[in-house]
DNA sequence: AGCACGCCGACT
DNA sequence: GTCGGCGTGCTC
């Protein structure tokens, strides 16, 4: 008899193991068919028994046979397994739900023919004989690096580490020095980025410096086919390096030896749709399991990481080791940071122009002087809502609580919640006047804006909306890249990564408002940004001198800005901390989520309010506290009302505990939920 | 979640 | 008279 997790979400009450009947044990993380119901599933056995099954006693359900399993592939490691029960407990999952959310999709449509087929496929290819390529020569680390090199190789029992290093301070190179470590002894390195656009760069740099070596790639936009392939090459050993984005962090790997987590601030590893996973935590948890090192690189690491990795002596966690290199390669200066005070700049100057007077000089300067400017905006489209000024109506999205956006260049009203698009009306849609409005800017006006100030220089723009297709956003980048355009708009987009050797400016408009919205994580985003943002400006040591980054901002003598100015992550850091722990915040405290959607906002309340009621005498209750049900910042998405619950301990094991034994309470009350639509639980959430 | 069964409105 | 809306119930 087998124990099989299958994919059933929490809310189907088959979230435990199915028990089936098959002709032999099979070891803990084979892969099998199923028939669930009408129809076969794909299965992971996670217990296997001798033992028939027991002689059916009144209406126990009567145990059907396993379809087929999957013979031809081994067994996902003992590590991953223990990886995957430690997340989706620690995450409220089933196992099924969440091991069927990492598998490659295309194993749920091929049967064990099919596998096998394609395991002969990959073996006749493997057997081609590689052509021996030259080993590439090393560049010399600097003093910085050799420091970070000698210490990892000191370490004799694996560990966590941050290395906390600057952009173009050289993280790269460590990456590549420790993955050559791993390689040597045999073993295999997981370097996972935050985002998709990222990972093509870092393959390439893989594949220069080991060319003798397989990289494959893992992320979401890959053909289902190629990341099935690039998996099995993965689990079978047979790829020596895997780069991908947050999924990745689920490879299974035969021989694991090292784990990178590039960017690890990130909040794109924070998964925010079904299984609510962290992939910089569950790589932390991973190293623990595989008893492998892990790296952590960020030039701002997030809060978390920051208190994990300062010693108890300071007042930090000390779990993790801290490498320093705050030096730019090459010696290169830190731009420098110039604030525009927007509250002193005549109010006629400021509503005529989005760019003060003496930032648009300093873009007359820089294109003068043929250097490329970065300006960024975080709004896409042209306008963020659109006004009649007669009846005062707006362009509200009737499905959701949120405003439709004016997209300029294809004339639509777009509502970016529920992707809602239409033809931009010719008149107001409430009384008739023609003279409709945009009010506010994003990127589209701002483009359009800076192409009326810098007549002569060649604008631009690089946002979600140009890179939708395949391939427009690599072609945007090579534009960039090779010097024609001048003056690039995007949104945070353009901050990342890209290493753009000609600029030497780069402006963030209007960014205050994170400092003031509701997520207690917006003041350490928006450093992390600007500090990510200022690093593309004199990336070329020769023009770093004249290097500056720009803020407009309406409040200048915010902490922030004064310690982006200094280029202080540490200052920044102390003070966060000092606030998360007046405020009961993480680091301190510990927090999960409660979500609803319901028909009515009413019902979701209720609900909520209703199951917290129920969670007054569970474990771990008495140092758990429950605050009271509030709708979400965007209340209404696509015509469901949202509301959540924080769930708030001092004490991490009792929130589990706590969280654990509420689970099956929440089932319980699923039935007397009538207009309650679903509802989701997310550990450590990246916003309240 | 899928996929069934099941009971009430507008169409060939 | 049927096609089809989505409400409730089940899946080892």
């Amino acid at each position: 008899m087998l124990g099989v997790a299958v994919d059933a979400p929490q809310h189907s009450g088959l979230d435990r193991l199915l028990d089936y009947l098959a002709e032999r044990p099979r070891p803990r993380g084979s892969l099998v068919r199923v028939p669930l119901g009408r129809r076969e599933v794909l299965g992971l056995v996670w217990s296997s028994t001798e033992r028939e099954a027991e002689p059916a006693q009144g209406g126990a359900v009567a145990l059907r046979n396993v379809v087929e399993a999957f013979d031809a592939l081994p067994a996902l490691p003992p590590a991953w397994c223990d990886l995957l029960d430690f997340a989706a407990g620690y995450y409220q999952r089933s196992l099924g739900e969440l091991a069927l959310a990492v598998l490659p999709p295309e194993l749920r449509r091929i049967d064990a023919a099919g596998l096998a087929r394609r395991l002969a496929r990959i073996d006749k290819r493997l057997a081609k004989a590689q052509p021996a390529r030259d080993e590439p020569s090393l560049p010399t680390p600097s003093i910085e690096q050799a420091a970070v090199l000698a210490a990892l190789a000191a370490s004799e029992t694996p560990a966590t580490t941050l290395l906390h290093g600057g952009t173009g301070s050289g993280k790269t190179e460590i990456y590549l020095r420790e993955a050559a470590r791993a390689l040597d002894a045999g073993r295999q390195a997981l370097v996972l980025v935050p985002e998709i656009n990222l990972t093509p760069q870092l393959e390439a740099r893989f594949a220069e410096r080991f060319p003798d070596r397989r990289v494959v790639a893992l992320h979401s936009a890959l053909t289902p086919a190629q990341r099935l392939g690039h998996w099995l090459l993965a689990l079978r050993g047979d790829a020596d390096l895997v780069l991908g984005t947050r999924l990745a962090v689920f490879t299974p790997l035969a021989r694991c030896g090292l784990i990178v987590v590039d960017e690890e601030h990130d909040p794109s590893y924070k998964q925010q749709e079904g299984a609510r996973y962290s992939a910089r935590d569950l790589a932390v948890a991973r190293g623990r399991i595989e008893g492998v090192p892990v790296l952590l690189g960020s030039a701002t690491p997030s809060i978390e990481t920051w208190h994990n990795a300062l010693p108890a002596a300071q007042g930090g966690a000390g779990r993790y080791r801290r490498l320093a290199m705050p030096g730019r390669i090459g010696g290169a200066a830190w731009p420098r940071v110039r604030l525009i005070d927007m509250g002193r700049l005549p109010k006629a100057q400021t509503r005529a122009s989005p760019i003060a007077e003496p930032l648009r000089d300093a873009l007359r300067e820089r294109l003068a002087r043929g250097e490329q400017s970065l300006v960024l905006l975080n709004r896409r489209g042209y306008a963020p809502v659109l006004h009649c000024a007669d009846c005062g109506w707006k362009s509200a999205c009737p499905h959701c609580s949120a405003w439709r956006v004016f997209h300029r260049h294809d004339r639509t009203l777009r509502c970016h919640h529920c992707g809602l698009t239409q033809r931009v009306p010719r008149a107001c849609e409430q009384c008739g006047n023609a003279d409709i409005r945009p009010l506010g800017r994003g990127t589209e006006k701002l483009e359009e804006q800076l192409a009326g100030l810098l007549p002569e220089a060649r604008i631009g723009r690089i946002d979600a909306d140009t890179a939708k297709c395949a391939g427009a956003l690599a072609a945007d980048l090579a534009r960039v890249h090779a010097g024609e355009v001048d003056v690039l708009v995007g949104t945070q987009m353009i901050a990342k990564g890209h290493d753009f050797r000609r600029v030497t400016l780069v402006a963030a408009i209007d960014p205050d408002g994170a400092l003031f919205g509701s997520d207690f994580r917006g003041p350490e985003r928006l450093f992390a940004l600007l500090m990510q943002a200022a690093g593309r400006a004199g990336r070329d040591a020769q023009q770093a001198a004249g290097a500056e980054m720009w803020v407009q901002t309406w409040h200048p003598g915010h902490a922030l800005y004064g310690a982006l100015k200094a280029h202080d992550f540490e200052a920044f850091a102390t003070s966060l901390l000092t606030e998360r722990r007046g405020a009961g915040l993480p680091p301190y405290r510990h927090l999960a989520l409660l979500r609803a959607d319901a028909r009515t906002q009413e019902l979701a309340q209720a609900w909520l309010a209703a199951v917290a009621e129920a969670a007054g005498d569970l474990p771990g209750s008495e140092e758990v506290q429950c605050y009271p049900p509030v709708p979400l910042t965007v209340q209404r998405v696509a015509d469901v009302e949202r509301a959540q619950m924080l769930v708030e301990s001092a004490s991490r094991p009792a929130l589990q505990r706590f969280l654990a034994a509420w689970n099956p309470v929440l089932q319980t009350r699923r039935a007397e939920s009538r207009g309650v639509l679903r509802w989701a639980v997310d550990v450590d959430p990246v916003a309240i």
